[in-house]
DNA sequence: TTAATTTACGCAAACGATTGCGTAAAATGG
DNA sequence: CCATTTTACGCAATCGTTTGCGTAAATTAA
């Protein structure tokens, strides 16, 4: 009944006294051979449950029918949500979808992407962790063709997919409405110097303060990677020496660190210091005070980088044409 | 420079007028190749950046060297602990890990376990998303070695390998807990019936309620799939039926379902309700009024789950021992 | 009726790597 | 110096599928 050891094409073959040639050209409903073989063929293939080998498939075809997206944390849903987009595209068209996640490290983003390369992904979504230079040379150094799309953490150069969202206008659009509050000792806590979201956002936030005719205080700008030590030092700093009177800041664990170090502080400032971060926890609007939020389009992100992908993937080949998409991102928990 | 496509075997024996086995043996470090060979073959290698085909070692090997682990979502903090304590083991061994969704569909979580077993992986780590029924079936017909071991989400059977927290302890403490805070009219909001955690939460939840002498009142009992349409019915009909002093909430999301529902009562009610509720969120400590949490020992769990995993896996075979691990949990914000 | 075509299938190579076996040449033993 | 062992390598099969090609038998055309 239940096989040991799972069904391949010669043990049908052989049940069936047919050559293995047949038997795969049936199953796979092939004209060439008969309808009556076919129908007895695969008949016999339902009853003992038979399963192509997709490894041995994989090899003969030189593709896998999945993609990876190498993330730097899943719980971040920020990027649970661009998963779940891309799922939901590379599902409808017969594609698996792998996850990986670097943590924030460059050494475990190299590793995973030569991995990728050496299982043979049809393609990959890749927000890379921070160091470009060594990713870039990296996707050199597999000489093969495997497409990539960055997203939110995207390279410079104009030669590569990109999806991300207006991260200059989200900024903009956050640090204004923070002025109009009536602030202006606004910190910017920002992410890793360097990287294409950081630069943007602080771009964003300058252009805003300048706006309102409020001079950029470097004081105020504080970067931090992606280790908690880094940034509760920073807001410690900020708190003991500037005591900004709002924050705007460049991530989801920065908003939420931002947010604790702002309870923990005295009245009457505690209530005072308003926080508007970047975030797409689904949880963030029940947080009182509010932690104003700028939400990116996560999901619809997903769902364009995983079409621009499948879309190169599927492509015979050539003509390559490098697509660049913005989206806009919205302020919610305003009040 | 860079090839066009990666290299292979037979390119490194034309280019060094070797034959494959023989450059296949030089980079395997076999003892049967003379050392000036292993070294001439070694450096061509490293200078051309060959790297072996993982699809081909897997067909032949008949291994992967990586391991998948289905959960409902990983956006859900739990779910994400888990992951990384596995990655955590199974980088440590060399293993890849794979990470799967299922967002609560038997039909998704069905067809990724047929995936998986089609892919070869080596191992599976599974938390069935509802229908043990189904999942048991499939699991029969791949007919093959896939060794599993189940996590949170448990078959009731013995002949399985099996990860959990103490559901029942934590339940029980949970709720006797909001009784010393002098609740009586404690709502459970219970996830899906018939898994084991519901199940094992609900006679936790039931005994320290007995233990106090309070009865059981059906009405506060309430189920939800994981729809959120379903929860907010459920908790809306509670409000107005029964208005609950008190919850019990059985997963993340229900906790914070609770939440939110109790945030717009009107005072004085809103600050009277406490809610206690399972969730691994990072960010739970920072609500006010507070929500307080059962918190798992999710990495621990995800890290038992895989040196287990890969115990059967590497285990030559045979002299199968079921484990059953349990952990305990705990109750944290209740100040 | 004979020649041309179509149908329905089998043989064997290929995908890229590993490995059992065979075998020249070199090294060792007596 | 000859016999035996060791060293260092090549040949070919294998993992499970797919597919180009070849070919009997069946069908059609003339």
């Amino acid at each position: 009944m239940d096989q040991e050891r799972p069904v391949k094409l010669s043990d049908i073959s052989k049940a069936l006294n047919l050559s293995v040639s047949t038997v795969s050209r049936a199953l796979n409903d092939s004209h060439e051979i008969g309808e009556e073989t076919k129908r007895i063929v695969q008949s016999y293939a339902a009853r003992v449950n038979y399963r192509p080998n997709l490894i041995a498939q994989s090899l003969k075809e030189m593709n896998t029918r999945y993609i990876a997206i190498i993330v730097p944390e899943i719980s971040n849903s920020f990027f649970a949500e661009i998963v779940n987009g891309v799922e939901f595209v590379a599902n409808s068209q017969g594609y698996h979808v792998v996850i990986y996640q670097t943590h924030d490290s460059t050494e475990r983003e190299i590793n995973i992407i030569r991995d990728v390369a050496r299982r043979k992904a049809d393609g990959l979504l890749l927000s890379p962790s921070t160091n470009q230079k060594e990713v870039n040379e990296v996707m050199k150094s597999i000489g093969a063709k495997l497409p990539v799309v960055y997203f939110d953490r995207v390279p410079s150069d104009n030669y590569c997919h990109k999806v991300v969202c207006d991260n200059y206008q989200a900024a903009f659009d956050a640090t204004t409405w923070l002025i109009t509050q009536g602030k202006r000792r606004i910190a910017h806590m920002a992410g890793p110097s360097g990287i294409s979201i950081s630069i943007e956002r602080m771009a964003g936030y300058s252009a805003a303060l300048l706006n309102a005719g409020i001079s950029v205080d470097p004081n105020l700008i504080r970067y931090s990677n992606f280790l908690a030590r880094e940034a509760w030092d920073n807001l410690r700093d900020l708190e003991e020496k500037y005591q900004p009177d709002a924050y705007f800041a460049s991530s989801d664990r920065l908003s939420f660190y931002c947010y604790e170090a702002v309870q923990k502080l005295q009245e009457p400032r505690a209530s005072e210091v308003k926080i508007v971060g970047f975030t797409n926890a689904p949880f963030a609007h029940l947080l009182r005070p509010k932690l104003s939020a700028i939400v990116q389009p996560a999901f619809d992100m997903g769902k364009i980088a995983a079409e621009m992908l499948l879309n190169t993937v599927t492509k015979k080949n050539k003509d390559i044409e490098y697509g660049f998409i913005k989206l806009p991102a919205v302020l919610k928990n305003t009040e």
